[in-house]
RNA sequence: CGGGGUGUGGCGCAGUUGGUAGCGCGUCUGGUUUGGGACCAGAAGGUUCGACGGUUCGAGUCCGUCCACCCCGACCA
């Protein structure tokens, strides 16, 4: 590919809108463009990285004996509602309207449609167990687009959909998916971990998430320093040291006059109090309007994620006035003792005095005890921190960490076969519904993480698996005839050995031409020039080493070959 | 959705107390160059400054409304 053609040309500059050193890079690159907020173009040089990393994907689910397949970007709006997903999904997703009023959502996910297939295609235990998966573009009205590809409104994802006659049999698939994402992210050069997740509103117990560590990352991941645990911040836990019997001799609560403190800040400033010595009383209201009570130690928040688990609820909302009114609590001063809601306790609040709002304006209480002053049902509710111990080995301590989601795997069981009525024949003659799993990777997201861990100060160091080209051929100066013909029989001979070439034939200065490809990152630099000419030679440049090797022209297309060839697949 | 920020040639930016738009990079032409973002000369490029409305003799500059984009948070498999 000649570089003078190149649809897309580099950027000295990288636009003010973009953060991440990956974002800079894709965009002075020109790997991929936004269009609109959340929605981007790749341009030829990061579609040729895509098609790499879906193709690695590919590879490693056909292994696994999952076969490729296509379902529509646009999905009929009927078994979204018998699943209770077109009201559930209503603020995150694109609708439209066909010219007969018949309504279709962008597609969000497939799990509805495979399962309908799944009923036309596997009607017998004998079939099982069976993995589908596809590449399909996925539309979510993401109230917040960020970081380039990072979180888009429109994006192709790799789903596959395990289908198995029971339990055990999930179970094997999911780990045979399991293993496939741990080969697909090492092969595309992302150090993935895989953390335990929140199931979501999606039901099911088991999900892991693959998640890679960097700065960028939007999503909190809390890891032990001692064993493997680690969690998405949605789902951590921590072990709770035994708690010792400190409530002897504590005295009756007292109310104390606290005029203008309606906050643990305010409380903290003028108690001279630790953040730990108060209780953190939070009104809320599940998505059907239910209120409930949240207690919390002062210095612990709560987790959303968790609280929408415990409510069985999409969604967790503060309170209202009139909520409070009914409650019989104060905004600002609230506080467990008499609080006239269903009261839950986080298990952090210890068997101790704390300081807790009075439920009356300018009033707290001291020495307030749980099971003497109030009562409540103990869960876990509160965000894990750094420092907190581990709940698996309980010796380490977590360090919470942030990490970009590239992949999950999902095992939901029978929650949409059950709802769908989506059965096959067993064994024993009756019909049970589907065991099933889904399983997701981000392509783009998964290329701007490859970017974002694959980076100096100078540009993009591709991985050679999923670099858009192998080798950059740079003609220095393209004027010369010798040089110019020598290149261009150089990359000729490359292609026909089947190394992917970029050729520079760009009258730019020496200076411009590696600057751009230390830029593009393309792993193998070639440079054909006038003065390795006069020795008969060529230099050879990784882009992540520092040195450069002089190699005879005689036999050079050869050897590239060669190198090229060594690199993992 | 809450908070904050930014909209001026393709990209990065400047634009004084309101007076009719400029710089760097890039682009085009000619020439000299050619191993780390070259040099000289000339030129094009803004439906006139995100949009609409207002104040004013006069608005890129002041006021209002809206829109777009970015960041933090919330949300989000």
């Amino acid at each position: 590919m000649k570089q003078s053609k190149l649809f897309g040309r580099t950027l000295r500059e990288a636009p003010a809108e973009a953060q991440t050193p990956g974002h800079r890079l894709m965009l002075r690159a020109a790997i991929a463009k936004p269009l609109a907020a959340g929605l981007y173009t790749w341009l030829p040089l990061g579609f040729r990285v895509q098609k790499k990393v879906e193709q690695i994907i590919r590879e490693e689910q056909d292994r696994i004996g999952a076969q490729e397949m296509e379902m529509p970007v646009l999905t009929p709006a009927e078994l979204w509602k018998q699943t209770g997903r077109w009201d559930m999904l209503e603020p995150i997703t694109f609708r439209t309207k066909d010219h007969n009023g018949r309504e279709f959502m962008v597609s969000y996910t497939h799990e509805e449609f495979v399962h309908l297939h799944a009923m036309q295609e596997i009607q017998s235990y004998k079939q099982m167990p069976q993995i589908v998966y596809h590449f399909q573009s996925k539309g979510r009205d993401e109230t917040r687009p960020r970081a380039g590809l990072l979180r888009v409104r429109e994006f192709v994802m790799k789903d596959a959909y395990s289908f198995d006659v029971d339990q055990a049999g999930l179970e094997k698939s999911y780990a045979a998916e399991y293993g496939a994402y741990e080969r697909t992210f090492k092969r595309m050069g992302l150090d993935a971990i895989s953390v335990e997740s929140d199931t979501g509103a999606m039901g099911g117990d088991v999900a892991h998430e693959f998640q890679v560590l960097t700065d960028v990352g939007e999503d909190r991941i809390a890891i032990c320093s001692n064993c493997d645990y680690r969690a998405n911040m949605e789902k951590a836990t921590r072990h709770m040291a035994g708690r010792s019997a400190r409530a002897d001799g504590i005295p009756a609560r007292t109310e104390i006059s606290t005029p203008g403190t309606q906050s643990i800040d305010a409380l903290e400033a003028s108690l001279r109090q630790p953040r730990s010595a108060f209780l953190k009383t939070l009104l809320l209201r599940d998505q059907a309007g239910k209120v409930v009570a949240v207690v919390l130690p002062g210095d612990r928040d709560v987790n959303e994620a968790k609280l929408r688990k415990i409510l069985a609820t999409g969604e967790v909302k503060f309170a209202n006035d009139a909520d409070f009114a009914a409650a019989g609590a104060v905004p600002g001063y609230i506080g467990p003792v008499g609080l006239k809601t269903r009261l839950l306790v986080d298990q952090g609040v210890e068997d101790r005095a704390y300081i807790a709002g009075a439920n009356k304006k300018d009033a707290h209480l001291r020495d307030v005890l749980i099971g003497r002053d109030f009562q409540g049902e103990r869960i876990d509710a509160a965000d894990v921190r750094a420092g907190d111990l581990c709940p698996k080995c309980g010796v380490g301590t977590l360090a919470i960490k942030r990490g970009v989601e590239v992949g999950n795997i999902f095992a939901y069981g029978t929650y949409y076969s059950e709802k769908m009525n989506a059965t096959f024949l067993s064994d024993d003659g009756t019909r049970k519904p589907f065991v099933g799993g889904s399983y997701g990777i981000g392509v783009g997201r998964a290329v701007q993480t490859i970017i974002e861990t694959h980076y100096d100060d100078k540009g993009i160091m591709w991985p050679p698996q999923v670099a858009p080209y192998h080798a950059h051929v740079l003609a220095l100066p393209v004027n010369d005839d010798d040089v110019r013909t020598k290149a261009e029989a150089l990359v000729s001979d490359l292609e026909k050995r089947g190394v992917e070439v970029l050729y520079d034939d760009r009258d730019e200065s020496a200076g411009v031409k590696f600057a751009d490809a230390d830029l593009i990152g393309i792993p193998l630099r070639v440079t054909v020039s006038k003065r390795n000419l006069k020795e008969d030679a060529l230099e050879l440049k990784l882009r992540s080493a520092s040195d450069s090797e002089m190699v005879p022209l005689a036999g050079a297309g050869e050897r590239i070959a060669e190198i090229v060839r060594s690199w993992p697949r």
